[in-house]
DNA sequence: ATTCCAGAAATTATCTATTATTCTGTCGCA
DNA sequence: TGCGACAGAATAATAGATAATTTCTGGAAT
């Protein structure tokens, strides 16, 4: 098992996503406090429905309160909990239908960003992608699949300089990575990326749309994939 | 003129874009004090780049600083101002780039939303959106039509029942809505919405892809007209 | 005048302690 | 079994304090 239960005290391990673990001294306790609850969220390490109390996290970081509540409103923000006032906040619940949303939309917004990527992008950059596919097929589990798939849509994404749309694919694909985990944590089998080649394929040979409309269809199945394998919590719904 | 001058003590009025001013005393301060916030900055009344000082925010609304605090970080995270560790959180600013990439993403969600929503379009709806219309060509002002323009876009969209997206679709809404305050405020003329009823006249029809097309024009040239028309500072970047 | 720097003032980020309000769950009673 | 009162929790917010950092300001030195 990698995942400890939640609990009060419990230490899980953290920062599966969010690499960069590197907790510049620079940034603030609520910051580091919304990255690892986003973790444990994602990883599902904290299940969907259960409900954050405040004094209990600023206890396990040793803050007191103040920090934990921004730290809440960040995570409202990204859609990762739901909070109801003087109720407090539990960790969002999704059903197919929210999956199958997050899916559109990052359809929409990915190629979008690849079309404004596209004439940034270099050989090099291509490269990087290849390594970032293959990585993935090397992948183990869940979790290091899912990394080198992120990875893999940054680099090619990442050239079109919009940053609120990245900032917003990236929200998106942590909503992906939620309900993938949720799903696939049990009989995990590399799948090696057919669709990734064929875009990186399309892109080598300056077809654009063709390579947009992979990607669109790409995205698209990883929302539907679930809807047969995962049998996940229709859960906290207001 | 309309707005006051943004400071310790001053009134403002607010809420020209969440008429809901239900100030339902379920919600919690924070949430007020953000919604208040957000007002007065897409109205153009505090200025990008403008430094937000917690304690006299929270002096003015007779609260502590803990609820303006967690009303920065929504803030935040609707890009509306931007937050740097200890030196506190800045309106932020927009350039010309920002305001087109808004405008894209605007074009990309919105063509989906009216896609998942165009099955469940009635009649009756329809009809309500083009008051909405007309209520935009009556506007003496831009607020005005502002209100009605998002009025529009809200009812034709919101039938798709994708609660995340149409989320995401108004908080660029209101980005863009900022940015053309500011670029119209001086010399504003009601432009009959010739767009609106083409859209209306599509979908009347059937014609689907019609409509999301002029719609995903429309949006665009939302983002385009004040590239030439507004003089924007190209304010506080990083 | 312009630049540079030290000290002062202001501001953020945080903590602790306290209060009011609202949930939640249990116990007794019909 | 169902229902209402009550006690215990938890949230939301206040007030006040503190350390660290940033920003401002008023000169020296160039």
């Amino acid at each position: 098992m990698w995942f400890a239960v939640f609990g009060r005290s419990t230490v899980t391990r953290d920062s599966i996503i969010y690499k960069t673990m590197t907790t510049a001294k620079s940034d603030t306790i609520a910051t580091r406090i919304s990255r690892r609850l986003a973790d444990r969220i994602i990883s599902g390490s904290i299940e969907a429905g259960a409900k954050l109390r405040q004094d209990h996290i600023a206890e396990e970081f040793g803050a007191s309160h103040v920090p934990v509540r921004e730290a809440f409103r960040r995570l409202e923000a990204q859609g990762l909990v739901v909070s109801e006032p003087r109720r407090g906040v539990r960790v969002a619940g999704f059903s197919v239908e929210e999956v199958r949303e997050v899916a559109e939309m990052r359809a929409a917004l990915e190629v979008l960003a690849l079309r404004n990527a596209a004439p940034h992008l270099t050989k090099a950059i291509l490269d990087q992608a290849e390594d970032a596919t293959r990585a993935g097929d090397r992948a183990g589990d869940a979790e290091a699949w899912e990394k080198a798939n992120r990875a893999f849509h940054r680099i090619i994404l990442a050239p079109c300089g919009m940053p609120r749309l990245l900032k917003a694919i990236d929200d998106l694909h942590t909503a992906s990575a939620r309900f993938l985990f949720s799903g696939w944590r049990a009989e995990w089998e590399a799948p090696t990326d057919r669709d990734h080649r064929a875009i990186l394929a399309a892109l080598r040979a300056g077809e654009v749309e063709a390579a947009a409309s992979v990607l669109a269809r790409h995205v698209q199945w990883t929302g539907h994939k679930g809807q047969k394998s995962s049998p996940f919590p229709a859960a906290a719904r207001r």
